[in-house]
DNA sequence: CGCCTGGTTGAGAATCATCAACATCTGTGG
DNA sequence: CCACAGATGTTGATGATTCTCAACCAGGCG
């Protein structure tokens, strides 16, 4: 209980110093995941123009809604993003979670309106592209391009692997394997790959993954008994890694 | 029985003409589907020359495999192919249906390697489109880089309405989505929306819908049996489509 | 302090999966 | 052209997982 603050203050600290106004893509500590681009000194200033830094946006502010004119895709800079979508029938569905070093809005190029609607789950600070400037400025930067190409192709594939997840996996794989995607991505921006909090509520766990909200506290009570992790609220911390990636993999009969 | 005879003929009339091997972009019958951009005659002349055309693909060959080099990216010209995908944990899904006109391949871009293999489930004609080509036309052709990127944002949107209709639909919903989305397909290509044969198998339908073979059995069944459609092996005859559409969207309690 | 949202836990119900038998279709070789 | 074998599809009986409904608990905020 009192290590679980421990990590929460760690995660507050980091938050505090990224909602650094004066910050840009050359000295951006996400840079390497954001864009994962040889593009040279130049051509990333090139990119600083055309990208807007907003004031941070306060939690269930949005920055973009489903069916409004597409414009710009956006690179979450810190906190974490939920998109979402309605559908005719009135049921909303979450599409995915964003960290930071990620990038969303990407749905809305096709028909030229957002597919999603885009909404802050904490106090978050986002990079705004316009894509107009983004597809001019891909004609001039080949390698920019090709990053953009892979960026998009990325989501394809991660979309993919979500839909085998939700078509064939029990629940507990289903939490267990966001878990450890949450582990991982908090990994690659440094941070612990054991500790972090949840910043979205059981009920958007329970929409991604296609179940109810009881499911969803059920599965995290039983991970708790089973010495998985432990659950405190939205804390968690993954006690036996090894044991949830098997249980992610169904290798493990829980 | 004899009326579900002669609509099977009209689609396999439709198959032979579409083994031409003369056609290009220019007069291909389905460019507005595969291209549907302003693409001058010109610049769809140069389109052309990086685009080849192999002979037509017979059932069960593969256009590509998981994890070999990503080379290109590929429309269907005529026939259908099935992606899937092997999970780590050895259990196949399958990830999409093309048809006419449909381009697929693009979830390698992003590591350079195919994320998923693609196998034709009839015999097919496909135009395979070298990308590092591509991507350099398309620096030289803003349309056709927009293009592309619209290409990929569509494949995405599409994705995460799948991910909705698996989360959270029921069997009923997904088989009448799946028959409606095909039937939509179909009349794109200008052909019946109400007749059409299925070019895949009961296993991969249950396999890309979440649902096992049985299940999908006996919503068929079922759905004939409540007069929504008339199923004849694969041979469906959609007989009543506004029920179909309100079983979809979940408002007409089955 | 108490309300309200969000989370947990329990009991019963429903949908879909599993297992099993049977039917039908396809294509191959006699 | 027919017969047979294997693959594919259908149908039924049973059972498991997850949903639904309901009660209860905890924390945050006016």
């Amino acid at each position: 209980m009192t290590e679980l603050l421990k990590s929460h203050d760690v995660n507050a600290t980091g938050h505090r110093c990224h909602h650094d106004y004066q910050i840009n893509c050359g000295n951006c500590r996400l840079n390497s995941i954001c864009l994962p681009i040889a593009l040279d000194l130049h051509e990333v200033e090139q990119l600083e123009e055309i990208i807007q830094r907003s004031r941070p946006l306060q939690k269930g502010e949005h920055l973009y809604r489903q069916d409004q004119p597409f414009g710009s895709v956006f690179a979450v800079r810190s906190g974490s993003v939920k998109a979402y979508a309605i559908t005719d029938n009135g049921q909303e569905q979450v599409t995915g979670f964003y960290f930071p070093g990620e990038v969303l809005g990407m749905d809305g190029i096709a028909k030229n309106k957002y597919a999603s609607s885009a909404r802050a789950m904490e106090t978050a600070a986002v990079c705004e592209i316009p894509f107009d400037k983004l597809g001019e400025l891909s004609q001039r930067l080949p390698s920019l391009q090709r990053h953009f190409f892979q960026l998009m192709s990325q989501e394809i594939a991660e979309d993919q692997q979500l839909l085998t997840l939700l078509s064939k996996n029990t629940a507990d794989q289903r939490v267990a394997t966001l878990m450890l995607s949450i582990s991982a991505r908090n990994k690659r921006r440094k941070l612990s790959a054991a500790n972090f909090r949840l910043p979205m509520s059981r009920t958007d766990i329970g929409n991604y993954l296609g179940l109810t909200v009881e499911t969803v506290s059920r599965v995290l009570s039983r991970f708790q008994k089973l010495g998985v992790l432990s659950v405190d609220n939205k804390e968690i911390n993954i006690i036996d890694a090894e044991l949830l990636r098997s249980v992610a993999d169904g290798s493990e009969p829980t």
